[in-house]
RNA sequence: GGGGGUGUGGUGGAGUGGUCAAUCACAACAGACUGUAAAUCUGUCGGCCUUUGGCCUACGUAGGUUCGAAUCCUACCGCCCCCA
């Protein structure tokens, strides 16, 4: 079967559109949320959790995977799968380390870097060339893509160079062009029929490339395109601005490697179908647990008695909260279990608001509640209500 | 009763004359996490201040030796072990 996307509803206000995305593994009803299943498997979770937390789609990488085959089988549950092509790993394995930063650029944080001579990574017009731990391994996009036919993801991605926030606009430009004669020769490389090759818009946090690259990409047959690359904090929305108009309007759009809940919002007004981001089971294993009234961290004391419930396993907050104390492996579990089903919830409710038309009340009252306006300048910390009458009398 | 050992910060446990407010671990507190190098990492952790520095109080208690003591001596107190 060949893959299908749809779109079904427009909404009128922003270019959020509700669509329907059938693949030979299953329908992937949009915006969705993809869930991060670097190794095939989704860290700490059974093939059954991972059905119990209604996701709709996974992620799955080609540069972990590489001697591998069939990811569906090593996932063990049928769910539409996507497979990263590896282009992240340049990033990630070479300027990020060397730069010391992540791909969303931090607020206040230098915003120029230099040069390409990474210590584990070399890039050349073949491909990229890793030498991590010791051991050396070559990716071209012919090998990204061949790969990826053989672990048989319903939608796989043109090998690419996602590049550093910190990069100048040199860089950033001729590593985009680059990408762009890769992106070709993905697109030669990939014979399969029932997967759909996206190709991806690079350009980093220069505008200009962004709009470049994207027309470059659209005049290209591909099944769909995914936006990579870098950003600046609050440039999401204008990076996205300069993109999403010059895509074509019946093919999806992925957002990789973002994001946070804010960035959820600005993806699905800019017109983002789908977007993974490594959040939810992250910051899960991290302690970091999501909820409406905002995000907790569940090893504080304030905690220790919250009978508030997970959601999936149903366990109580305060539980978690000694399960993390204790190191008990449980723990990773029962977090990732909650905060993948969460952030699926919230697209869930966003699909239904931008189904009947309630979107613009629905995201205000969510923002509200998840993210209050910080009162005054120091105890801005919302209260956790668990423990009003321990703090003893105020004597104002 | 005799002999031996030991007493350090919230806890465990280093340190046996100066560079010690005291290694380290745990606990506690705070922070980070955006196509997973990450179930991880960072910071604080006696008190006060004009905080890349200064001052004060501290290593069971009380004295002593010394220019200088958590470190040596004496006594006392507590705990542990062995012999009667």
């Amino acid at each position: 079967m060949r893959p299908r996307f749809t779109v079904t509803t427009k909404h009128r206000g922003s270019r959020a559109r509700l669509g329907v995305l059938r693949t030979p593994h299953g329908t992937v009803r949009t915006p969705a949320y993809v869930i991060v299943a670097t190794h095939a498997e989704v860290r700490t979770l059974t093939p059954a959790d991972i059905k119990k937390t209604k996701t709709q789609l996974v992620i799955a990488n080609t540069y972990h995977l590489w001697e591998q085959r069939d990811a569906h089988r090593m996932l063990g549950a049928r769910i539409p799968m996507m497979t990263d092509s590896g282009g992240f790993q340049v990033f990630s394995l070479g300027a990020a380390k060397d730069h010391r930063v992540g791909k969303v650029l931090k607020r206040g944080h230098r915003t120029t870097g230099t040069g390409s001579d990474y210590s584990t990574v070399a890039i050349t017009e073949d491909g990229a060339h890793f030498s991590v731990a010791g051991k050396r391994r070559s990716i071209t996009p012919e090998s990204s893509i061949a790969t990826q036919e053989r672990l048989g993801a319903d939608i796989i991605f043109v090998f690419d160079e996602c590049t550093s926030p910190l990069h100048p606009m040199r860089y950033t430009k001729n590593s985009m062009d680059r990408t762009h004669r890769w992106a070709l020769r993905s697109l030669k490389a990939h014979t399969r029929t029932d997967q759909l090759l996206y190709g991806i818009v690079q350009g980093g946090r220069f505008k200009r490339l962004r709009a470049a690259s994207a027309k470059t990409l659209a005049a290209l047959p591909f099944g769909g395109y995914g936006i990579g690359g870098s950003f600046g904090k609050d440039e999401m929305t204008e990076t996205l601005a300069s993109v999403i108009p010059h895509l074509p309007d019946d093919k999806p759009r992925h957002l990789l490697g973002i994001g946070s809940v804010s960035d959820i919002f600005a993806a699905v007004e800019a017109g983002v179908d789908t977007m993974d981001c490594v959040i939810p089971t992250r910051e899960a294993r991290h302690a970091r647990i999501y909820t409406d009234d905002g995000i907790v961290d569940v090893r504080k004391m304030a905690f220790a008695d919250d009978r508030r419930r997970l959601l999936v396993s149903r366990a109580s907050i305060g539980r978690l909260h000694r399960l993390f104390r204790a190191r008990d492996q449980r723990a990773g579990r029962l977090a990732t279990l909650h905060n993948v089903r969460w952030f699926n919830l919230t697209l869930e409710r966003i699909r239904a608001a931008l189904a009947d038309g309630s979107y613009g009340t629905f995201k205000r009252s969510f923002l509200t509640r998840f993210s209050p306006p910080r009162r005054g300048s120091s105890s801005a910390r919302r209260r956790t209500h668990t423990h009003t009458g321990s703090r003893g009398s105020r004597a104002y």
